[in-house]
DNA sequence: CATGAATATTTCAGGCTTGAAGGAATTTGC
DNA sequence: GCAAATTCCTTCAAGCCTGAAATATTCATG
C-alpha cells in the first residue's frame, strides 16, 4: 500500500464498494428469481434444493453437522430443513451405528428423482440468467470471484 | 447459438453454472461476515442500515412503497423493518399532505448521525474484504457483473 | 356524484436464518 | 472407571422475507 493509498476513500475503495453492491444486486436479483421458479415449477425451495444437491453429491449420506458445515449454515437451520424435507418424503434420517447422539441424512429414491428433475432445469435457468456471459466473460468472473473467495478464508 | 451450442451442457454452460455457484458463495460469506460486525459494532441489521442508507440517498424521505422499489423488497418486509426502526428512533413516519394513504419515512437526526457513523465503518469494511481487489480486478468484476445485471432487468 | 378500479399500506401464514441455550451421548484425562 | 470437556443435535426467540388477503383512501368514469 503506497502513501497515496493509506487513506480512506481511495477510487480503488470506491471501485470495491462499487462492486460490492453490485455483486448484491445481481446475487439478489438471480437468487429472487430462481426462487421464483422454484417455488412454481416445483412447489419448493432454494434451501431445499441445496440441501438435497448437497446429499446428492454425498450418496453415503451426510449427518446434519456435515450438511451445516457444506452448506455453511446453523446447525438449527440444518433441523429445520431437513424436517420439512423428511415430511414430503425426499429424504430420511437414519442411525449411524456407532452413535448414537447422530443422524444419516440420505436421499430417499424419490427424492433423488426429484433432485435429478430440479437440478437439470435449475441449471437450464442459471444457464438462460447468464446468457449475456460468454466463456471470456466467465473466466474473468470466476477469476475476481476466486480473489474475493480466497481472502474471506482467512478471516 | 450455434449449432454446437444448441445442446445442454456444453463447456459454457458449466463455466456459467460455477459462475452463479462463486457467486453465491463469495456473496453470502461475505454478507455473513457483514451481518456479523453489524450486530456485534452497531447492534444493528443490513437491512436496517439498507433502508437508512436509502433514506439518506433521499432527504426528502421516501413513502413506504417507495423504499420497497428502491430496496426491491416486499411493501410487507419494509412495514416491518420499518416499524423496528421507528421504536429505535432513527427513522420517522410523517404523513403526506395530500393523501392519507401514504406515509412519508425520513431519517431522525440521530438516525442520520447513527447512519453516517455506519456507512464510514461499513465502507472500511468492504474495503478491507476486498483487499484482494486492485483496481483492474475491481474493473472486470464490475463490467461482468454489469452484464448479469443488464440481463436480469429483461425478464 | 356515485361507484368501480386503482393505489398505498398493513396484516398474516409459512418459511429461512442466526445465535444462544439445553439435552443426550461420547471422548478424554486422570 | 469416572468426572469433565467435547460433540451432536434440537429447541427457541427474534428478525427477515415473500406472496396473498384485507383495509383504507384516492382516482376515474359515466
Amino acid at each position: 500500500m503506497t502513501v497515496l493509498e493509506s487513506h480512506a476513500d481511495t477510487a480503488l475503495s470506491k471501485d470495491r464498494l462499487r462492486v460490492w453492491l453490485k455483486l448484491l444486486k445481481v446475487t439478489r436479483g438471480m437468487e429472487a428469481e430462481l426462487r421464483e421458479r422454484m417455488r412454481v415449477e416445483f412447489g419448493s425451495t432454494l434451501p431445499r434444493f441445496d440441501v438435497m444437491a448437497a446429499l446428492a453429491r454425498h450418496p453415503g449420506g451426510l449427518r446434519m453437522s456435515g450438511l451445516s458445515d457444506v452448506l455453511r449454515v446453523s446447525n438449527g437451520n440444518v433441523t429445520g430443513i431437513v424436517d420439512r424435507l423428511v415430511a414430503e418424503g425426499q429424504v430420511a434420517r437414519a442411525q449411524v451405528p456407532g452413535d448414537r447422539r447422530a443422524q444419516l441424512v440420505r436421499l430417499t429414491p424419490a427424492g433423488q428423482a426429484e433432485f435429478l428433475r430440479m437440478a437439470r432445469t435449475h441449471e437450464a435457468w442459471v444457464d438462460a440468467l447468464m446468457a449475456d456471459l460468454d466463456a471470456r466473460d466467465a473466466a474473468a468472473l470466476l477469476a475476481g470471484l476466486g480473489r474475493l473467495d480466497r481472502l474471506e478464508g482467512q478471516l
